[in-house]
Formats: structure tokens, C-alpha cells, sequence
DNA sequence: TTCAATGCAAATTTTTTGCAAAGTC
DNA sequence: GACTTTGCAAAAAATTTGCATTGAA
């Protein structure tokens, strides 16, 4: 299940005071770039790209905008490889494929996501759908 | 469902030749302790414990030897959170839980594993659900 | 003896930290 | 003006690499 409508510009501000950010232009790009590029971008893609029209932003920025959307829910993280975290703006449950060859993540829109029984006394607060294989193009 | 009986002592050598690894001692060892810590534990987990006992062995041998084992799909490596890679003899699909507490990662057995739907032209490798939140014992 | 595996040190990569400078309310 | 955020450089942590040495068949 997709969030659907994506924010459009503009809201990106109100939903992070909703979440209780301050909505500062770092960190407003951060976000909107994560809302623009569904595509589970690492800190590092996101700091190449923005750097190209935002010159003043560092790295250390990006990081630090990157944890405190995560402490707040605005963003997820994605453990789904080695030395790699991948970010992600749609905080909805879904599966995440990463393809072997061309290194792509996409999103799975398994519909329902699926249920996990989880034994009495363990609380859960996130649950992450890992596939790894071959997309249809490198397949 | 665990992958029962575990391997005895001995055991883990004809298992190594079968998946195409020869049965060096330092292979040996790196995964008889897998097989006997199923803590899931980091290459550096591995290397402190297994100098106490093998002061032969170095850190990048222990690199070496779980990345081969993971061709070989011999053991598993497990992204469950940042910076650290995680290491499972148990190939057959189990879920993961780690608590944001305590740290510990634990098999759940969800039985049978969740069934998830794929579309069409996706060429599955490997399927990991890995869920955070506390332990019975942090919550 | 020939090829593969190991160990060390250095390099690489990703992320965090300390602290001074700049920005925000 | 008080407090927070930013940016730089350095530190830390995880993993890989180059290469000389050792080990195995």
C-alpha cells in the first residue's frame, strides 16, 4: 500500500511540525529530496545531489537531519545490505527487493502486508521485509 | 522452524566439502562457532572469542572466511541495523528480532514463514524479516 | 613445487563527534 | 541574547586490499 497522495510541495513543512521538526531548509530538502526520490537513497546520494543546487550543505548535515527525521517517524531506515543504510520517506509498511546485479531497491506492494506472529512479551515497533534476487530487467 | 539437529562436532566439515569449501581449520572453526553461538554475532564478536582460544587467527581471516561461507550459502549475513553485520549458520528462513535495548537478537519461529507475494518477473534469492521493538525482558 | 590461504598494515567507506561560527526566535 | 543548528576537520568503526609469508596437495 503506497502513501498515497505523496505531500506536495509545501506540506513537506506542515508534516514535519506535525512530527514535531522544526522545518529548517536543510532539513526541508532532505526531506522533500526523500519524497521526490522514492528510489531509498543512502546518505550519501543524498548529499551528492543536494549539493548541486544547495551549496552551503555539508555532510554532517545531512546525517544529522537523516537521524533526527528517523527519531521523529518521518523517515525509515533500511538495513538491507552491508555498509549501506538507505532511507525512506513512505513510513507505510512495505516490502523492499534489492536486485543482486543492478543494486536498485524497489518497493513491493504486497497486499496485504503480511502478518507475523510475534510470541507473547516481545513489543514490536517496526517490522522491515528484506528481499534480495533479480528485478525483471537484470533477470 | 529450526534447522534441526544442529550440526554435531565433525559434522561441520563434511558440511563445509558439500557446499564446495574446503575444510581449513580456520573455516572450521569460524563455523563451528556459529553453529554453537546462534547470537548471531558480528565478525568481531567472532574474532575476540575465537583468539581466546586460536591466537593464530587475524580479523581479516575471519572476513575472509565469512564472505566465502556466504557464497557458498553456508551461513547467512543478517542487516538488521546499522554498521554491523550480523552472521546465522541457520540458513532456513526464521524471522529476526532485535531489541532496541538489550541489543540481542533473537530467532522468532513464525510457523510457517510469511508468505509473501511477489509480482510477476522478480527473481527471488533470499527473504529476511527482520523486526525491532523490545524483548520480554527490556519491555 | 605450485597454488591457495593467511596475517599484517594501510587504505577505504560510512557515520559520529568536538567545537567554533552562523542562524533562529 | 539565549539556544539551536551547521560545517569543518578529526575520530571512530567496519570492512577490504596489497603484498609478503606460510601452508596444503
Amino acid at each position: 500500500m503506497v502513501q498515497m497522495p505523496f505531500l506536495t510541495p509545501g506540506d513537506e513543512r506542515r508534516h514535519l511540525v506535525e512530527h514535531g521538526v522544526r522545518p529548517l531548509n536543510h532539513r526541508v530538502a532532505v526531506y522533500r529530496y526523500l519524497l521526490d526520490h522514492p528510489t531509498h537513497p543512502t546518505a550519501d546520494d543524498i548529499y551528492g545531489d543536494l549539493k548541486k543546487h544547495m551549496a552551503s550543505i555539508s555532510r554532517t548535515t545531512v546525517y544529522n537531519v537523516l537521524n533526527l527525521l528517523c527519531d521523529h517517524d518521518v523517515v525509515k531506515r533500511i538495513a538491507i545490505e552491508k555498509n549501506e543504510m538507505r532511507y525512506d520517506a513512505n513510513t507505510v509498511n512495505h516490502l523492499h527487493f534489492k536486485c543482486t546485479d543492478c543494486g536498485r531497491v524497489f518497493d513491493l506492494h504486497d497486499d496485504p502486508f503480511p502478518v507475523v506472529s510475534i510470541p507473547e512479551g516481545f513489543v514490536v515497533q517496526d517490522v522491515q521485509v528484506n528481499i534480495t534476487g533479480l528485478c525483471p530487467g537484470c533477470a
